[in-house]
DNA sequence: CCGTTGACTTTCG
DNA sequence: GCGAAAGCCAACG
């Protein structure tokens, strides 16, 4: 088959990131092998069930934030889930710099 | 098959 | 630091 399982290699490349580090769509993207794809990372995030194993929530856009709207549900549980790991939010709603994980 | 959409990224002003 | 525009790839209708 010309394409095989993009999804499940983005979901193996989330599931390696260690507790308490975070990473880029973009970063996950290219240890998949889908160099340039940062966007087919958020849909294969969004394709997951709610009792997935997967720390998607380790995984924010390049900005530093999450790409999740704020104020909604995901973006509070993304954000808790972040912080019970050790990872701290700047005032402005950024993540710090040395809590990205770089492989 | 084609146009739109989207949990993105980079560049420019 | 922020917003707008262009570029990128896959899923949807």
């Amino acid at each position: 088959m010309p394409e095989p399982d993009n999804k499940h290699r983005i979901w193996q490349v989330v599931h390696a990131i260690p507790a308490g580090r975070v990473s880029s769509y973009g970063r996950v993207a290219k240890l998949a092998g889908l160099a340039g794809a940062a966007r087919l990372t958020g849909h294969a995030l969004r394709g997951l069930p709610r009792d997935t194993q997967i720390p998607w929530h380790r995984v924010i856009n390049s900005q530093g934030k999450l790409s999740l709207p704020p104020g909604g549900e995901a973006y509070e549980e993304q954000r808790q889930r972040l912080q019970a790991e050790g990872v701290f939010f700047t005032a402005a709603g950024r993540l710090r710099s040395q809590d990205y994980w770089w492989p």
